[in-house]
DNA sequence: ATACTAATGATAATAGCTTCTCATTATCAA
DNA sequence: TTGATAATGAGAAGCTATTATCATTAGTAT
């Protein structure tokens, strides 16, 4: 049976509270206030859990980092500040790429990944 | 001085023939026709040094591979086979999402990166 | 052709991240 | 409460990708 532990409880808040996706390590440092010597095995553990209950979605960034948000919102991109290297949540999607970014932002590049089925794979 | 290798020359024949970006480990499979018993820490050599001379460009992946292809292209994007992993470039770009992909590919997700300064960094 | 030395291939080492191990702790059904 | 055991924390181990080491090979100026 899955036990509804203190650490799993702060693992979630932290995600809860913070509305951005976190990676492993902030998830850690995040959480370690409500439940200090939480490990970093524990997130991972945890991490993994979630993501298989669908409890958890994963962001994959250029680059290889991958961040967790809590799932539920729809369609929606991702804002990756160059200096702070915090990803925001985007909502609005009208594919005007400057009104994407909320008041404030600076929107200074973007990138587009397509994928699906290559022509030689469809047959 | 920099001299002009046969593994250079593999290396960089490899990309002009398959235009399309490759990971290391596909330059290498490739280029060990041209040139056997090429080594992987010669790839990664030739790869770094044509990244500090501007004549290979990088493409970072979601998920954290790192293609390389010859730089020269304006503005495109990438499409990634979801079969056979390959990743070809789209040089069309009216933001019509599904007019970038060529006759025969079918287009199943794209994904956006946006990415600049958050309004916390902004001052 | 020769000498100098940059480049190479094989493999060891490194780095970063993730998973495993295991003794201990804490949750939960009864 | 208590007993069974899932979950934890600490650190070892594993993994993958990249870089360093070093004896040897091969490009280049002469």
């Amino acid at each position: 049976m899955e036990r509804n532990t203190q650490q799993r409880r702060a693992i979630l808040a932290a995600l809860e509270v913070t509305k951005r996706p976190l990676s492993v390590q902030e998830i850690l440092d995040i959480a370690s206030s409500d439940c200090p010597g939480l490990g970093i095995a524990t997130v991972y553990r945890n991490v993994k859990a979630l993501l298989q209950d669908e409890k958890l979605s994963p962001v994959e960034l250029p680059g290889g980092s991958v961040l967790y948000e809590l799932p539920g919102h729809h369609h929606h991109h991702h804002f990756s500040c160059r200096k702070c290297q915090k990803v925001y949540d985007i909502f609005d999607c009208g594919l005007n790429l400057h009104n994407l970014v909320p008041s404030g932002f600076k929107l200074e590049e973007h990138e587009i990944l397509l994928s699906g089925v290559c022509e030689a794979c469809a047959h």
